[in-house]
DNA sequence: CAGCAGGGGGCGA
DNA sequence: CGCCCCCTGCTGG
């Protein structure tokens, strides 16, 4: 952020821009309504995109649209002597995403790479990606994408800020309530998702450009909307050693293979569906896992998990009539009310139920061991191993009538299959599904998570956050140990340490295990505050055992939090807790209770 | 507290 | 491509 530059320039053009919104706020909510031009808001997606705005470009799009509908000359970026951060060497043009975005029938805004800014489509506003973002969907969408989240209330907006202002004009909400609409909500998600990868996509085909000026480029226009793409990753620069880098989270890995799979997860495409409850997914294998979760009494065919999405359907059906009929199986199954308060927007959220399907037609088996059609592929049963009648014992039957005869081909309660591998513990007789139950369940007996204020242990992360709240009245930072003494502390620390507005994260749930004290809040325990420098590359080396084998498994989405690791009889305790900055890949493994005790039973 | 389903990553065939 | 592992969120007892 540069935003210690050209301070009086800002206030004066805060000036103008006050007077120029209270006129157009007077217009559009009445007197009483305040809309601010510095020091709005914005929601998470900007923050996270973009947090290196010149002080002139903290206006919304919300505020160019509304400044130039109301016949004020835009200022700013708008002007023609704003001068954007041009890189000199990179091609200035804009281009568009090649598939426009499905819901909205556009392709939203174009993308310049030498000026790092996003064109509307439909009508020149330029600006940062979500200010962009919520200009579409203010202006130029006819999805009123925010709702009062009130019950009962059918206020409803294209514009987050004008749902915030009703809630704070009608329903006298805190401000933090209102925070909500613009976190999480899956019209803006989806535009900032489809603009991000817009952006990726050039920013990567400007990188190869350079990196190989005489090679052949694909034109940008030709598949930037497809995200993944030929060549290298977003970025393509190395990472940690890393070949493979994502452009949208810290992911990076060797292997192309793994990295065109991750690319997946950033696009909304699931090209795989279970055949049987029609429920998507975007990898082959999880469908076989649902499949063989939800369905184990059905023989599952790997030929019919690709759904024929670009194919003709055998009954084919125009795009905008199945939304149609999409749209009126979700309004049959709102109440009345909800269908008062549901926004024209109607592409979000679970896609709605499919009529039961029709149970397989060639062969219905209660055994899927013992059927084998030919083309249908018949999995084996987990592996058997004796099952202990002890921990069998523990258990409820688990609806093992459920496993009848010719079960409906629709998600039932799987029974528990005979011969399941458990995995027990050596603490108590309990006995559970997996290791990760195991693991979670050795937390009730370790409790790993140690109060670094007192000598309080819980066995989950969350109690450890309520207590640290409620007993020593402190917030905890989710990305790092700091603690807070009260919200706005916490707030200053999220902006000044980690550049991220405190409305953004969701209530930080850990308490951080190292150490060190800063900006009047709380390190616990004396020792160093992890940067986040340090945090971004140096997950791996904290824990003892972690650091040396130098494996580290960035699993789960959002692993944010760090904590403070009890003893465990382990020995490694009181190690830097592996923390890493950014989107989440944070806790490892060793965090929690040991997976392989060799106390505990595995058969 | 535990079961369950879904989702993501690593790895080997 | 498929398996295994790990993790999270949801849900019910």
């Amino acid at each position: 952020m540069d935003s210690g530059s050209g301070v009086g320039s800002v206030a004066s053009l805060s000036m103008d821009c006050e007077d120029m919104f209270k006129e157009i706020t007077k217009k559009l909510y009445g007197e009483e309504a305040t809309v601010g031009v510095v020091g709005v808001e914005f929601p998470a997606a900007e923050r996270d995109l973009d947090d290196d705005l010149r002080p002139e470009e903290h206006i919304t799009a919300w505020g160019l649209a509304a400044l130039m509908q109301n016949g004020f000359p835009p200022p700013g970026i708008l002007q023609a002597n704003f001068s954007p951060r041009i890189d000199p060497t990179a091609e200035d043009r804009w281009t568009a995403a090649e598939e426009p975005l499905a819901w909205a029938h556009s392709r939203i805004a174009a993308y310049n790479p030498a000026q790092r800014l996003f064109k509307c489509a439909h009508c020149d506003c330029v600006g940062f990606l979500a200010r962009v973002a919520e200009h579409w969907l203010g202006t130029h969408s006819q999805a009123r994408a925010f709702q009062c989240p009130v019950s009962g209330c059918g206020f409803a907006s294209s514009w987050a800020r004008s749902v915030r202002q009703h809630l704070a004009r009608d329903h006298h909400s805190d401000p933090a309530a209102a925070d909500q609409l613009l976190r999480d909500n899956p019209a803006l998600d989806d535009l900032t998702r489809y603009l991000q990868r817009l952006k990726n996509k050039v920013e990567s085909m400007r990188n190869d450009r350079r990196s190989n000026p005489g090679g052949s480029v694909d034109s940008p226009q030709s598949d930037a909307g497809a995200g993944s793409g030929g060549g290298a990753a977003p970025g393509a620069v190395p990472d940690g050693g890393k070949r493979y880098v994502c452009g949208v989270c810290p992911y990076a890995t060797d292997r192309r293979d793994l990295f065109t799979r991750h690319e997946n997860i950033h696009r909304d495409e699931k090209p795989f569906h279970c055949y049987l409850c029609q429920k998507q997914f975007n990898r082959a294998d999880h469908v076989k896992k649902h499949f063989l979760r939800m369905h184990r009494d059905q023989p599952y065919d790997l030929n019919r998990i690709r759904r024929a999405t670009n194919k003709p359907q055998p009954q084919p059906q125009p795009a905008q009539q199945h939304q149609q009929q999409q749209q009126q199986q979700q309004q049959q199954q709102q109440t009345p009310s909800q269908a008062q308060q549901q926004p024209t927007l109607h592409y979000y959220g679970k896609p709605p139920a499919e009529p039961p399907p029709a149970p397989v037609a060639a062969t219905v088996v209660t055994e899927y061991r013992t059927v084998v059609p030919s083309v249908v592929k018949i999995e084996r049963a987990p592996l058997t191993k004796a099952e202990p009648a002890a921990a069998a014992s523990l258990h409820k039957p688990a609806a093992a009538a459920a496993a009848g005869p010719a079960a409906p081909a629709v998600a039932i309660p799987p029974a528990r299959r005979k011969g399941e591998r458990r995995y027990a513990c050596c603490y108590c007789a309990w006995s559970g599904v997996d290791n990760w139950c195991l693991k979670r369940h050795l937390n009730t007996h370790l409790k790993p998570f140690a109060c670094a204020l007192c000598e309080y242990k819980a066995a989950r992360s969350e109690r450890l956050a309520t207590h640290v709240q409620k007993v020593h009245n402190k917030k905890s930072c989710g990305k790092c140990p700091f603690l807070a003494d009260d919200q706005h502390q916490l707030a200053a620390h999220l902006r000044d340490s980690h550049h991220v507005e405190s409305r953004n994260l969701k209530v930080p749930i850990n308490v951080g295990r190292a150490p060190g004290g800063a900006a009047g809040g709380v390190f616990p325990a004396g020792g160093v505050q992890l940067s986040a420098e340090a945090g971004a590359g140096g997950a791996a080396g904290a824990g003892g055992g972690g650091g040396a084998g130098g494996r580290r498994r960035a699993a789960g989405a959002a692993r944010l939090f760090g904590y403070l690791e009890a003893s465990d009889g382990s020995g490694d305790e009181y190690e830097a807790a592996p923390l890493e900055y950014g989107a989440g890949y944070a806790r490892d493994k060793e965090n929690a209770a040991p997976l392989h005790h060799d106390h505990c039973l595995r058969y």
